[in-house]
DNA sequence: CTTGGAATGTCAACAAGGCTGACGTATTGT
DNA sequence: ACAATACGTCAGCCTTGTTGACATTCCAAG
């Protein structure tokens, strides 16, 4: 990719330490900006970050059973189990019997739900749009790139399921 | 940037609202397997997440003072302390009072500290060397320029201050 | 058909690690 | 002398992770 040489400095300085280190940084740095707007949107209510996410991957996935989100999230069921009887109590999302299994409880985001998602959304997609608008197209190609190729074999299996849904 | 149509296709579909939702997935995925291998080897010991932070920046920052650490990692000085405290008790971090300024106290890693820090950089570089050579140059290139366009000004700064230091 | 095991989800209690607020102690600078 | 700064600490709260115990439901083997 327009990388010139084989085995250029390019290539092998780009492996060092100390730029690995940078990176590892990079990211601390980064997903701490990257969670910020919608922490202070949810520190204003009862919620924190552990609501934002179940409420993302419910709107997501709707008609989601409490296992499959258990999976995505990679938390214990009781862990998720107390942040969605909070979400339920306050009317944001559904849980609805399973026809077919009863035992099953699948998941939906009524109206105040889906208003919550789109603030908390919003928030996050400016912040994302921005350094995507600044970086540039190729270097978001590059970013994705990095990402999948950073997660556990199973994260990225859940990610790719995920791929191409919505609008 | 090698992109040739000033508002070509590509230009316009990269920052839909499903490609930036894409990215954020990724960012939350990719940010658990970043942190998985660390977590693995604290668990066995005391320590947590919190520690190993303190002790990465205190290896980066050798004789960094308590107010520093505290802008860096961005948490109160009663939640750093809690962590300092037991890791100055089990002697993985030294404390030294300030010679010009006495009321500071300049932190520095033990020789066990640092061996602490080596094993739990080991880790996390491999999982980010990894990554990297599996994306290649381009891509890493691009990675850190959409990680450093998402952070906050002020941990930009914070980060650019700690550039091209180390070995 | 019954029954025991597996799967699903709920309740309770605990720990880590954030937070705020209040306060004490050195030390520094005005 | 006095106010401000740097640091430590105590107390108490919240979120969010954990494990353990338990209820319900389903399914398959006897």
């Amino acid at each position: 990719m327009a990388e010139g040489g084989i085995e250029g400095g390019q290539t092998l300085l780009f492996l060092t330490d100390e730029q690995v280190r940078k990176g590892i940084e990079a990211m601390f740095f980064a997903y701490r900006g990257f969670t910020a707007d919608p922490d202070r949107i949810l520190a204003d209510m009862a919620y924190g970050r552990a609501h934002h996410r179940a409420i993302h991957f419910i709107h997501r996935n709707p008609g989601t059973t409490v296992n499959n989100l258990l999976a995505i999230l990679g938390v214990t069921k009781q862990s998720l189990n107390r942040v969605l009887r909070t979400l339920i109590a306050e009317g944001l999302v559904a849980s609805k019997v399973g026809r077919q299994d009863k035992r099953e409880r699948h998941l939906y985001l009524t109206d105040d739900g889906a208003a919550l998602e789109q603030r908390l959304s919003d928030a996050q997609r400016d912040r994302m749009r921005a350094a995507y608008r600044a970086a540039g197209p190729a270097a978001v190609a590059g970013f994705r790139q990095v990402l999948e190729a950073m997660m556990d074999e199973d994260m990225r299996r859940q990610f790719d399921a995920m791929r191409d849904r919505g609008q």
